[in-house]
DNA sequence: ATGGACATGTTATAGTATTACATCACTGAT
DNA sequence: ATCAGTGATGTAATACTATAACATGTCCAT
């Protein structure tokens, strides 16, 4: 059904708390020096320490990196949903990043992985553009 | 049939025309700088001297960014194919980057930005994984 | 020849990510 | 209880990626 493994939150580590918790207080992307300032008043003080929670919070699924604005979002999805194949819509002028789940589109590009032999880990899927809200302006 | 500007690779400028030979003479991608330290014995020496001419390049469609490498390739497609929708498989071993063109995962793709009314500018879709070589050794 | 558009040169700086090494906290085996 | 091993953390330094700002040059149309 699903073969990612996904960390418990209430298992996370004090610095992978707070990020996670600045990552899901914001309504949109942060970046890692972003995260850093959040976190300054909670003793934050080298990106590493970002880095670091960051890196563990991917692999468990609970945030994504953004990798055309090297940004990162928390996941929206409640856990246990395919964070591996999650693709994003990101608004060029505001800003906001839509997080969905094309399977059809992603079965297509397993499907072409497999038959070229390529053995998949993760793909990127990210679409640019303008959102609703800004072309109604 | 196809929506994309393409250039006439014999109007490049000087620097365009060694920043895209740099990058059809490698065999996988290359980084700004790795293109900027390739040209330092043809006059360049500063990394803008790179990235303006990228930004021709990729305009073009000469050229992709890699998002998920910060690096760039040539495309090794005849001018005129839909370069707007590439995509790349990208060898977590080898560094050996695929292009190719999933077009019915992009229409689908296309599709969804439609129906959520979402102006879709341009799409980044990278594959990560092992090639069939690399999982051949 | 002059003005405008665009390509270029150069320096400095901003923004993103990792290396290296020291320390601390917990757990399991003796 | 002690010790070794593992993983999280702290800190400083550095490497890597990208852009801002401003000066200069080149070419073409008027």
């Amino acid at each position: 059904m699903n073969d990612h493994v996904h960390v418990d939150p209430a298992a996370l580590t004090k610095n992978q708390a707070l990020v996670f918790s600045a990552l899901s207080d914001a309504n949109g992307p942060l970046t890692a020096y972003a995260i850093l300032d959040e976190l300054r008043g909670d003793g934050f003080k080298a990106p590493l320490q970002v880095y670091r929670a960051l890196e563990k919070l991917i692999e468990g699924g609970l945030v994504h990196r953004l990798e055309s604005l090297n940004a990162f979002v928390a996941c929206r999805h409640p856990t246990g949903c395919s964070h591996q194949w999650a693709a994003f819509a990101i608004c060029e002028s505001c800003g906001d990043v839509k997080e969905f789940s094309p399977d059809k589109a992603m079965d297509l590009l397993k499907d072409w992985a497999e038959n070229d032999g390529f053995k998949l880990a993760k793909t990127t899927v990210e679409l640019r553009g303008q959102c609703p809200a800004c072309l109604a302006t």
